[in-house]
RNA sequence: GGGAGAGUGUCCCGAGUGGCAAAGGGGGCGGACUGUAAAUCCGCUGGCUUACGCCUUCGUAGGUUCGAGUCCUACCUCUCCCA
């Protein structure tokens, strides 16, 4: 299927990465002949960036493999506008405090599939609020303005879903997809960046850059898009019980990002495989093969792999050792996320519906009298049934803690410090 | 500026006659079945309480009433029509 004869689009074609090209076949010839450098922007609306944004950084991971230049974009300055694509709402209007909080949070996640620095193959980290915050209004609407019509920019998507939604589009946001162009052309001016990828709701803006640098700078600049990733069963990917999957190690252990992947359907297990690891693709065939219950073990090998990606070998490794000692000898793991009380909160004799809430397994004493109601919650593996029962020293294993589960899968000791 | 309509359980959609902790979905959580999968079936899905019960919730603030999501007044926000 793939018809690219560079190294660049080959990989990013058969690994299911690409859902639109600008003009394939240029890009595909240039990739060839030239280094190019491309970038993707980031949006610092959380203090993590979460799994939907997996997909993008893996891009840029592939880019500088096959000896092209990445630049992580990180959107200090678009971000205090918001970005109305896809979005039934208006965005919440984030403080200046809060996105330079994010910005800091979500920087760190790149040095993990990126080699940074000023050698030529080294990847870039910019930020848009260099040249987005000092910007003068009438020299840019005189410079950049002029370049949009907005009957064209009525048109786009994300505008025009809100129109027709009747649904509220503020002249803030509106003025979006202007400053994303704009930051096309601005990279290209840099760094010499003559592609733009990003998700596939980013098609519109994206364009719009490309339009630009041509008036601009009659530059010929690319544009390539990512499919939304859904679940086999057409949901959105990236929720768990706990929330959205970070890829931050404090707001999501490498145990709880390890079970999201474990987790996965059958029918997604290929196609995460090729998206979400770097194993090689006979490899990954091979894996994909497996029937039945054997498909679990293609399920460990990207739980492990995924997770080795963004938290190291070693925590991806012990997080595999944990779940196999607890789902598969029914033993106890000391590595299972835990929590601390005091010796004399213990001894004094902890009740169940407290030690629940404060291990986070439930937010509410209501919440954990029904799940006790459900049979949800054991301790020791043994179904609680009485609300009013406590935790007591006597309850201890030899490991020295209590393991408190909720359901079949989530599990957290407890220990007496 | 004038007229008409809408805002419901802080995840979303959405019914609601003055007695409502408020129908029904979706989503989520738990249980059964499995393979830590999917599909299916069942239960739960404001807070506190061992419990009788108490408290907080229907855009905001007042009012009528024994009692208000429901009626009245003002205000806010959104939509539509007229100017």
């Amino acid at each position: 299927m793939s018809a690219y004869k560079s190294e660049l689009l080959e990989v990013l074609s058969t690994r299911g990465y690409i859902h639109q090209v600008s003009e394939p076949e240029a890009l595909d010839a240039l990739a060839r002949a030239s280094k190019i450098t491309a970038y993707i922007g980031f949006d610092c609306t959380a203090p993590s960036l979460h799994i939907g944004s997996l997909v993008p950084i893996m891009m840029l991971y592939w880019m500088q493999q096959t000896g092209h230049r990445p630049i992580a974009l990180m959107g200090g300055g678009t971000t205090r506008v918001g970005d109305p694509s896809g979005k039934d709402d208006s965005r919440q209007i984030l403080t200046d405090e809060r996105i330079a909080e994010n910005l800091t949070g979500i920087r760190k996640v790149f040095a993990k599939f990126l080699k940074f620095g000023d050698g030529p193959g080294d990847a870039v980290m910019a930020n848009n609020a260099d040249w987005l915050n000092t910007l003068n209004y009438i020299d840019f609407l005189r410079d950049v303005g002029r370049h949009f019509s907005v009957n064209r920019m009525l048109s786009f998507d994300s505008v025009k879903l809100r129109l027709d939604r009747q649904q509220e589009l503020s002249f803030l946001e509106f003025n979006y997809m202007i400053l994303q162009a704009y930051d096309f052309v601005e990279l290209n001016k840099r760094y010499g960046c003559t592609l733009q990828m990003g998700g596939s709701d980013q098609w519109g803006n994206i364009v719009n850059g490309i339009d630009l640098g041509r008036r601009m700078l009659n530059a010929q600049l690319f544009a390539l898009t990512t499919p939304l990733i859904t679940t086999s069963s057409g949901a959105k990917m990236g929720k768990t019980a706990a929330g959205a999957v970070w890829l931050d190690a404090d707001m999501l252990s490498a145990y709880g990002f390890w079970q999201f992947w474990r987790n996965t359907e059958d029918g997604d297990v290929a196609r995460f495989l090729k998206l979400f690891t770097v194993l090689p693709l006979d490899e990954i065939a091979r894996l994909a093969a497996l029937k039945g219950q054997e498909i679990n073990d293609a399920k460990k090998v990207l739980a492990t792999e995924a997770t080795a990606l963004i938290h190291g070998r070693a925590a991806a490794e012990e997080a595999a050792e944990t779940a196999r000692r607890t789902f598969e000898e029914g033993a106890m793991a000391e590595t299972l996320p835990t929590i601390e009380v005091p010796q004399a909160e213990l001894a004094g004799g902890l009740g169940v519906l407290a030690a629940f809430v404060k291990a986070g397994l439930v937010k509410s004493n209501g919440e954990a009298r029904r799940q006790i109601q459900g049979g949800g919650i054991r301790v020791n593996d043994v179904a609680v049934t009485d609300e009013k029962s406590t935790l007591t020293p006597s309850q201890l294993t030899p490991e020295g803690v209590i393991k408190l589960s909720l359901g079949r899968k989530r599990h957290v000791l407890l220990k007496p410090v």
